[in-house]
DNA sequence: ACGCATTACTTGGCCGACCAAGGTAATCTT
DNA sequence: AAGATTACCTTGGTCGGCCAAGTAATGCGT
């Protein structure tokens, strides 16, 4: 029953229910061909996506407590528990009792992970370009400074984590 | 036994082994940020982050095979599979076989459901301008402008769906 | 010293998303 | 017309991620 039966071609690509946010639409497809990226790349070194923000902290900061990562990462807490389970049965995390707090574990990268940091960092530069590839260095800037900005937006009027 | 007991709160920010990727980075953060600012949201309406995308093309484009949906999302066949049933239970959505190809079925949404095309355009509205907030406009075009670029290379190299 | 809130983590459940297989049905080939 | 191929969808499994509850240990106030 609407109108428009015939569409010549030019009415939609956005949906009507998205035309009053364009740019959070293309910002959702992005992420999207983004993660799947990242995780085609990290599942050849035997990572899940998600796994590689968790092990870079690690290698980072060494022996940390597991409230450290929820925070810094700021994932709920079962995310992390379960993530670190998974991580620690492929071998790529320990985890120890806190000493001085025996509610608490440390976690941290197994030597063998260690190998990884390299392969993430490798795999991490050549996303990175294919992000960015055709950019000329005035854009990356323009897109990071944007990035940016967006970033603190959605972070002050979100949960309210850490947004430094 | 690292030296760096006190960090003076200058030294990283970037993990090491995301140095060579800050732009990815930053864009991995955002994104989750904006799929969390649009879930709470969404879960207001009774849909749950990624449901929003089929609804909005059903609304769009009315009855339609599942293999539509499966192309124009660039989804997983079974990720669709459980979607929808997930969307039926919840009454947002109606499957018919279809009379023309008996290994297909037509989908298409539910009467009660289009109440929510509005609150979902608010939705994604609000969201729209919260994150582009104390943007000009031309930093915004610019930040479409980019999107699009990025969306292109990351498309390109990618699984190869259709990207126009 | 006792009780109560806070902190730290775990478990179970659910959803989006992927992959790998499988089962029909249509279509193409010979 | 029969067989092979392809298209359409489902099932089962795994992971990241969230929420809601629950357990256990610490800390604080009185």
């Amino acid at each position: 029953m609407s109108p428009t039966t015939d569409d010549p071609a030019c009415t939609d690509q956005i949906p009507v229910a998205a035309r009053s946010g364009p740019v959070s639409l293309a910002l959702s497809r992005v992420a999207r061909l983004h993660r799947i990226a990242a995780g085609q790349r990290l599942r050849g070194l035997g990572l899940y996506p998600g796994q590689e923000f968790v092990m870079m902290h690690l290698w980072d900061k060494g022996p940390v407590r597991q409230s450290e990562l929820i925070k810094t990462l700021d994932l709920d807490p079962s995310t992390v528990t379960k993530m670190l389970q998974r991580l620690e049965q492929s071998g790529h995390v320990r985890r120890t009792p806190d000493p001085g707090d025996r509610r608490a574990s440390l976690v941290e990268a197994t030597d063998r992970s260690c190998g990884l940091l390299e392969d993430v960092a490798g795999v991490w530069g050549t996303l990175e370009e294919q992000t960015l590839a055709g950019l000329s260095e005035r854009d990356r800037a323009e897109f990071a400074r944007l990035l940016s900005l967006v970033e603190g937006n959605l972070c002050a009027e979100a949960g309210a984590a850490q947004c430094p």
